[in-house]
Formats: structure tokens, sequence, C-alpha cells
DNA sequence: GATGAATGAGATTTCATTCAT
DNA sequence: CATGAATGAAATCTCATTCAT
């Protein structure tokens, strides 16, 4: 259901209002074009995250898909507008995901591994969005920008709460830095991004456990 | 001392003999010269952080030190190497800083904060390096690639072995994943040079504080 | 027959996969291109025959066919790749013209008879070719420079074959030498290219005639 | 006598003129400059006879010399300029040459074997500046061109006029085209600038003699 | 006599984008 | 739906030349 939801509100964004061509008009011809859509922006993703959104050509987006290059442009835009919709899946359902960890309640120890499993779980489902989304959002034009900043910026923001929240209840020790928390377990998991390959050596449940018993316990002995 | 030595260093790397002038012969000329290279390499630096290695032109460059576009090819012989260069004086300090640190011997908690601030001290020092570093590295030829990645390599080794050694003496708890340790450290720091600014409301010192704290003794209550 | 073998296999050579666009699908798309690629590599040629390789500049190319400069990039990779088509065209045919005079028999005199027009007549069918190829194939990177040079060299190598059949069958004087003999009609033909032109003062089959007598009888009162 | 007279000249032609410095004032200054002016543009030579005019650049020059290239606008006014003087040097002494030649008189025959050696001879002693002129004389600016063009077509015609004498004394064969001839012997020679290496196999003198009998005799058996 | 530091014009190449078919 | 052929602007780099020192 929120699949659906999902996939009906793509035909309403800007991404692809942005695109050239006249809107397909029977249900079965939209199907396919959003599918082959899904791929171009796929490809864009991939090839962003390869070789970052300035060293990479739109020819070796369309290389990937085995089209010529004017063909793209039937999908998007501009390369730019790609690199807006490969952010913004980078950054969909992180607002989401916290905003249903928060609801689902729980100590503040609890609500912690949940939202670095949370923070995590991208790297195995949509990978390239995502780093592609941390390494190159800053190419974004203005616009844009500051739109998938409002989305990053609720998010931190709801993290912050948790921390907060946690101290206010006594899970956290008193005087904590909410916002360097933060910030601390957000590096700590972007920088995942760019070592954490899926099924090579380690789980990210195992991944996200470790992280989590990091934050919440340190490293000192007397923890233990 | 050393830091002549440094200097004295810096005319017999690659950098130096990649640019397409003769070396001069008098030791004022020197000078001189390599006053000239580094405010050259400083302005590469600068705006490398700002836009990103592709992303930056080399009219840029010249733009911003009032000289024009062709006339850096008399210090640097293409793009690449300038960025060479600046990724070389990125890593630069680091393994030096941890090697102090570790020789000055102390406690596994005294040694993590020394390393802490050693880590997090470039950003006050000489910022654009560092983030271009860290952002840049992999637009890197392969040769120069592999030779930074070394020092990366060796960096990241040294720290491990920090914690490593913490763990055996008993200073940092059994059973630490000191590997996920140092990553998650050294994520966490090098966050910090995308969103840390010299002078704007936080001290690097008091944040290398928090930081060790929080790797110490993690955020739960009963840590106090 | 022959003429469409030759054309399919241009298909194959590394010139057209040297370009940057992928290969069209259908015989007539086929047929399209490879008639503008042929105008292009013209062009290339007139141009360098004109003013030598490093005289003459991607934009006299575009200039003479009334295209953009980058347009040129379409049909070729580099510079460097056209001036090995041009050679490659330059030597194509020598070879083979060599080896059906030797295959058709006859004496020597009949033979060098033969030679000598094989070798001029590039000169009227495509005299920019041969000119670009005896001029700037030093110009070549080593890789076609080697190819090239083989080709010379087989060709050399058949003419002097021709003088030493002619010795030994008693055609030729005893003790010519065979090797000075083929340079000097090589020296000789191939300055032709830098003053012949077709159509003014002399027919080219005239000149292979004079030439031809030249090398056989030489100059003497007592020949004639 | 003869190379001072030459000498003196040099500090009178274009060339000296166009450099942008005072002349020296005192006679021995004069020999010194001189003999540097001499080492500059035989650098110059050097370069241009392996890369090409346009193919070389002032620093190649320059770094033979092991001098900075802006020192070498102390020497010449241009590049064009030191192609002048090396193209100059490069025909100077074959008209001399074949003057002299025609002076001593003899039969057709003597006068060709020395008329070809006068040909050869400047391959020992001034190689670079004889493949200079052979290759690059094109890219000479219009006027020192035709004046260097003028020369060239002097000497053809005194050679012509001596194949001409030849036939009218009956030492050569009536109806012998001699433009044909002439052509055909500067063909041969001028293509062992290519090929022919001072001491390398075959010593010039051999050489000359062999162009000359074919020249003479031809190749065919009854000539023997 | 030569150098060091530049310039400015031009070279080759790349690349996002367009558009008729 | 996609292609083929181009464009135009910009990018990197080269190089002959200048000139104060």
């Amino acid at each position: 259901m929120q699949l659906a939801a999902q996939a009906d509100r793509r035909y309403s964004t800007a991404a692809m209002q942005s695109s050239r061509r006249a809107l397909p008009n029977t249900a079965a011809k939209v199907e396919k074009y959003r599918r082959r859509y899904d791929e171009i922006i796929d490809a864009a993703a991939a090839v962003f995250a390869e070789k970052g959104y300035h060293g990479a050509s739109t020819k070796d987006i369309a290389d990937r898909l085995g089209i010529r290059q004017g063909s793209l442009y039937y999908y998007f835009a501009s390369k730019e507008s790609a690199l807006e919709e490969v952010c913004q899946k980078g950054v969909e359902g992180f607002v989401q995901g916290i905003e249903n960890v928060l609801a689902r309640g729980g100590g503040g120890e609890t609500q912690l591994r949940a939202a670095v499993l949370n923070h995590l779980e991208p790297l195995n489902t949509r990978p390239t969005y995502v780093r592609v989304f941390l390494r190159d959002r800053h190419d974004l034009p203005q616009a844009s920008r500051r739109k998938i900043g409002k989305a990053s910026r609720q998010y931190e923001s709801l993290l912050e709460g948790l921390f907060r929240a946690g101290v206010e209840r006594g899970d956290f020790r008193a005087g904590l830095d909410c916002r360097l928390a933060t910030l601390a377990m957000l590096g700590m998991c972007n920088a995942a991004a760019s070592w954490y390959t899926e099924g090579e050596g380690i789980f990210l449940e195992a991944l996200a456990e470790s992280f989590a018993t990091l934050i919440l316990s340190g490293t000192t002995a007397k923890n233990g």
C-alpha cells in the first residue's frame, strides 16, 4: 500500500513533470513507462555513486543502459534533475523510519538501537542512492538543495529529540550534549556508506548492533 | 627544525618535479618560488574544497589568484597533479601525530583523548586540505591513490593498535571490536570536517573532549 | 565484389571502433554513416596535405566541412586517429598493386614499367592521402607507425625482389645494387608527389613511361 | 677567407638584424656572440629535423641547450625567423657547388658524377639543415619562402642546364627529357636525406657513385 | 647574457543538450 | 520510444612571446 502510494506520488512530482514528453495515457503504458523510468534513474544513481556527479557523464549513464545519450532526455530534463531525483530517493524513508521508531515508544536504549538500524538499512536496500545523496547533494541547484536540506534537518532534529527525551527520562546520562551525540552517530553511520558492502564479511544487523552498543556504552572497561 | 626539514623535503617531491619549470638555482629564488607555489596550491585546495575536484575548474583557481588560467601551468603540470599535492598535504601529519601520541605512552583513555585531538586539529590548521582529501581522493590517478591509500591504512592501523593495546591492558572492555571502534571514531571525526568551522560556536578542543568522552563512556546513564 | 569486401572490412577496423559513436544497426544507416565518415576523412587528408599534420588544426578540417570543431569527434576519437586513418588509406593498395604486377609475370623491363605506373597511379586517385603518408607518417603514435611501417617494408621488399629476379634472369645488369635501385626508384617517384598535379601539363602515364625508361636505360647516349 | 666572408655576411643578414639585441661592439664580443648564435641555430636545426617545425617547441630547443625558453629570444626574433635561418643554411652552398662543377668543365658524365656528389655532400656536413629545408620550407612566411624558392629554382635550372649541355654535346642521348631527368635525380638524392646516416653501412662517396651510375646507365643489361 | 614569471591566444577534447526523423 | 547528427560552450592544456630584473 505504501509502495503504491509512493509510486503514484512519483507521477505528480516535479521530476516527472520536468521531463519533456507528454504523459502516457493508458494505465498499461503508464506502468511500463514508470518501470523504464526507474531503470534510468537506477543507472544514474549507480554511475553517480561510482564517479561522483561531476565525474560522471550522461554517456556513462546511457552506456550502462545500452541506449544513446540523447535518449535519456526522454526520461529526464537534465542531468541535474536526475541528480535531484536520485538524492530525493536517497533521503526518502529516513524521516518516515525514525518517526516509526519514535511512535513505537520503548526506552532510550531500545529506540537508539532501532534508530541505528533504521539509518543503516538503506545501505542494503538502495546503497547507490544513499551514497550519492551523501556525497553529491551539494551539487544540486539551490531550490532542490533547500528542499532536501529541509528533510535532512527534520531527520536530524527527530534524532536529536530521541536523545533529548532519553536524557529527560534518565535513560541517558545528564549533561549529554545531544546535538553532538546526534552528529557523532550520523558521522559514524554515514561513514559506513563508504566501506560497507552487502554480504561482504559483516551483516548489517550485526553492524547496527555494534554501533548502537558503542554509542550507548562507549569503550571503557567499567561500562562492560 | 622539523619545519625546516619539511620545507627541504618539499623540493625533492614529485610535486615540484612535475611542474614544467626548471628548478631555480639560488637559495633566495628557491624560497620565493616556494612561497608562490604554496599560494597556488592553497588556492587549488580552497577551490577543490568548495566545489569538489570535478566541479572546480582551473579557471576558478586562477581567478582566485588573480592570474590567467594558463599561468597555473608554470606551477603544476596538470589539474590532477595539483589534486595530488593537495591530498598529500591533506594526509600529511596524521601518521606523525598518532605516532607521537603512542610514543608518549599513558593509559588507553589518555591516549584516545590525545588521538581524537590529533585527528581534529588539522580542521583548524589546514581545513581545506583535509576536506579535499576526504572527499576527492578517489579522483586521483591510481599511482598516487595507492601512495596515499598506504598512508591512510598505516594511520588506521596505528589507531586500531591503540584500541587493541587498551583492551589488553584492561583499559578498554574485553570483547571490544577494535576495528569497528576505529572506523566509528574516524567516521565521527571526519564528519566534523563538513560542519565544523573554526571560531563558529564551538572550540575544537571542546569538540575533541566531547567526542573522546562519547567514545570512552557512551551515552548511557550508568556510565556517568 | 572486391570493392564491397573492402567496404565491409572498413566496419571492422580500429578506425571505426575508435570513433565515439555506437555502430549503426541497419544497412541503410551504415551506408549513410560511412559516406559521411569518408567525407570527414577526406577533408582531414586534404588539410593535412596542405599544412602538414602539426600545422593543421581541427578547426581547419571542420571549416572545410562547414561544421563545428567539436562535431568532428562524432566521427573520430582524436586528431591522431584521423592521421592514422589517412595514412592507412595512403599505403593501402601499394602492396596489392605490386603483387599483381609480379603475378602477371613478364620480363624485368615489363614488370618495372608496370611497377612504376602502379606506384604513381595513386597520385591521381588519392593524392592527398599519399602526400600525407609520405610527409607525416612520422607523427603517428608508435603502434600505428609500426603497423604502417610493416606495410611499407613489405612493399619495398617486393620491389627489391623484382630487381633481384631481373638480375638473375639476366634482364638487368649483373652487379646491380638492387637495394639502391629500389630506393632510387622510390625517391624519384615519391618526389613526384610534391610537384605532380593531375591534368597540369603532363599525363601520369607519360610520366611513368619516362621514369621507367630513365631507370632502365639511364641518360647516356650509348644506351639509346 | 671564404669562411670569414661568410661569417661577416652573417652579421649583415636579416636574421641578425631581426634579433632584438644591440649589436656587440668589440671584435672579441662579436666573435663570442657569433659562436653562441651558431650553437642556438644548430640546436634549432636539430630539433626541427627531429620533430618537424610545427611539432617542435621553443622549449625543446631551449632544453637541448640547457637554457630557458625566453633566453632564446636574445638570439632570434621568433621561432619562424629561426626556421628561416636554418633553411637558409640548408640551401646555402648548393648553388655555389653546382657552379663550381660547371666551371670545372669536363664531359657530361664527369659533371653529373660531380653534381651528384655535390648534392649529397651536405648530408654529411650539415644533415639537419638539409632535412629541415627539405621538409619544412613550406612553413616559412611568404617573403623568405620566395627568397629560398628562388635559390632552389636557380639550382634546379643549373642542373637542368648540365643535362641540356650534355645532350647538345652528345654525351647524353638525344630526346632526353632534361627537366624530368633533373627532377628524378633530385628526388633520388633528396630521398637519401631520410635514410642515409653518416658512418652507417655506406659511404657517401660510394652512394654518390652508385646513384650517378644509375642515372647514367640505368639498370638494363645491355648497358653494362 | 640570461632568467623567472607571466600572458594571451589558440589547440584539442569533452559534454550536456537539441531536434528532425 | 529512440536514434543519429550535430551544436555550442566550456574545459584542460600548450606555447610563442614579453619584459622587468
